[in-house]
RNA sequence: GUGGCUGUAGCUCAGUUGGUUAGAGCGCCUGGUUGUGGUCCAGGAGGCCGGGGGUUCAAAUCCCCUCAGCCACCCCA
């Protein structure tokens, strides 16, 4: 076993997955073009202010999961955890605010120092959408059906289910809190000792807590709904209407909260039973105060995330690869001609396959090995009555072919 | 960052109470078949037993450290 290993938590992406991983980006991406979004990519990389002013000083993402180091002239560089704060900080440095809304569709490399585990990786990969400056709640039902779209057109539909809460507005979110918290130090002796750490820093985040000692405290805490004004009450009913008229199916989590400062109203996650702890595959939400926060026009935004690795692992079937037509010169007489071709039927359009060397068992052996659906022989005999031995590698038969009409005869295997 | 389990061939795994040349299946290569793949038969290559240190006449096996993977927690896609 080589000593050369990747770096923890990050590995190599074979065909084979890179396949699984194509149909998982190229459907968000077809699905999101339907809506109207455009791919927008920003720098893996950021000043370390980008991320640690917005994501939030309590969230544990800036305290101890970013890849932050300092580059030559002596900045503070962070390798992206997630792509919100890099899209709100493009909007404002291409002065985008001008042409509001706009809709942007993202994939690619984020990076976090975690401990890794089954579909959690220090460098992972995600698909996501922004809808930026719609403060209706319309905005919300839209990227929600997108994402409900997306995963129906992936076929894992089936296996996953929208979670949906309110998390209010800043007004209606700092009442609940501190009716949650006045609640929770009545019950403090029965709390985890890492739910009293988040008591201070994070309360809403004990909401999800999966300590059974504070489950069951969590089981008669206050509701966030009864703590909403009337306008976040207002924005939530006309976001579940809008679900059902677009014929979304959700359930209501009054647990599910946020670990990022930013968001308020709608918080949503698509979730799976199939991947262990790692349940959730998209998760997203609203986030007005975020562009205001990074010195940027008050503009509301809107938007989800997923993540590539789990949605590929979700995925049944492995993605079949294209089957090659495999073209054989019988002799080394023959190369020149099978190269010829192979060319010529590659610039047709066909999948084509010529081995390197060997004789021509050994290139039998390699076609059938790389899965090719036909297999065209040339010898000296075909080719001097300018013609080709084709011969079907499913069935075993074979035929003559003249060259002429060989891509007519080939096209059935396209 | 915390806890548990696991590292033996490319892959999946055996390997007895420490004992001499470390095995199997699959895969790979060669031949049986110099113009025909899959099946079959015969042969072959491939291992610092994750790495380092220690105990011992002797370590894949016991002890310590370290690295990595898996699972869970924290947190999150």
């Amino acid at each position: 076993m080589s000593s050369l290993k990747p770096v923890r938590g990050t590995h190599d992406i074979l065909p084979e997955e890179s396949l699984r991983r194509r149909l998982v980006e190229k459907t968000a991406d077809e699905v999101a073009a339907r809506y109207g979004y455009g791919e927008i990519s920003t720098p893996l990389f950021e000043f370390t202010d980008v991320f640690a002013r917005t994501l939030g000083g309590s969230s544990d993402i800036v305290t101890k999961e970013m890849y932050t180091f300092e580059d030559r002239s002596g900045d503070s560089i962070t390798l992206r955890p997630e792509n919100t704060a890099g899209v709100a900080r493009a909007l404002i440095s291409n002065g985008l605010a001008q042409q509001l809304p706009l809709k942007f569709f993202y994939r690619g490399p984020m990076f976090r120092y975690e401990r890794p585990q089954k579909g959690r990786l220090r460098q992972f990969h995600q698909v996501g959408v922004e809808l930026l400056g719609v403060a209706q709640p319309l905005a919300d039902v839209e990227v929600i059906a997108m994402a409900a779209q997306f995963l129906q057109a992936l076929g894992v539909g089936g296996k996953t289910t929208l979670e949906l809460n309110t998390l209010g507005d800043g007004e209606s979110r700092g009442a609940y809190r501190e009716t949650l918290v006045e609640y929770l130090l009545g019950r403090k002796g029965e709390l985890s000792k890492e739910s009293l750490e988040r008591l201070e820093r994070n309360p809403l985040r004990i909401l999800d807590s999966k300590d059974p000692g504070d489950r069951a405290v969590i089981k008669d805490a206050p509701d966030m709904a009864d703590s909403l004004n009337d306008l976040s009450k207002r924005f939530f009913d006309e976001l579940l209407e809008g679900l059902e008229t677009a014929k979304v199916a959700y359930v209501l989590n009054p647990r599910l909260v946020r670990g990022l400062d930013y968001y308020c109203h709608s918080a949503f996650e698509f979730t799976t039973q199939e991947l262990g702890a790692q349940g959730t595959v998209l998760a997203g939400g609203r986030y007005d105060g975020l562009i205001k926060q990074m010195g940027g026009p008050p503009t509301p935004g809107t938007g989800w995330a997923a993540g590539v690795e789990r949605l590929a692992m979700l995925i049944a079937e492995p993605v079949e690869r294209r089957r090659p037509i495999a073209v054989i010169p019988v002799a080394p007489g023959q190369a020149a001609p099978a190269l010829a071709l192979a060319q010529q039927l590659r610039q047709a359009g066909f999948t084509v396959d010529l081995g390197y060397s060997g004789n021509m068992g050994k290139r039998m052996k390699r076609a059938n090995k790389v899965n090719a659906c036909a297999a065209v022989m040339l010898g000296e005999d075909e080719l001097s009555r300018d013609a080709a031995r084709v011969r079907d590698m499913d069935s075993g038969e074979q035929r003559e072919e003249p060259l002429a009409s060989l891509e007519d005869h080939l096209a059935r295997y396209n």
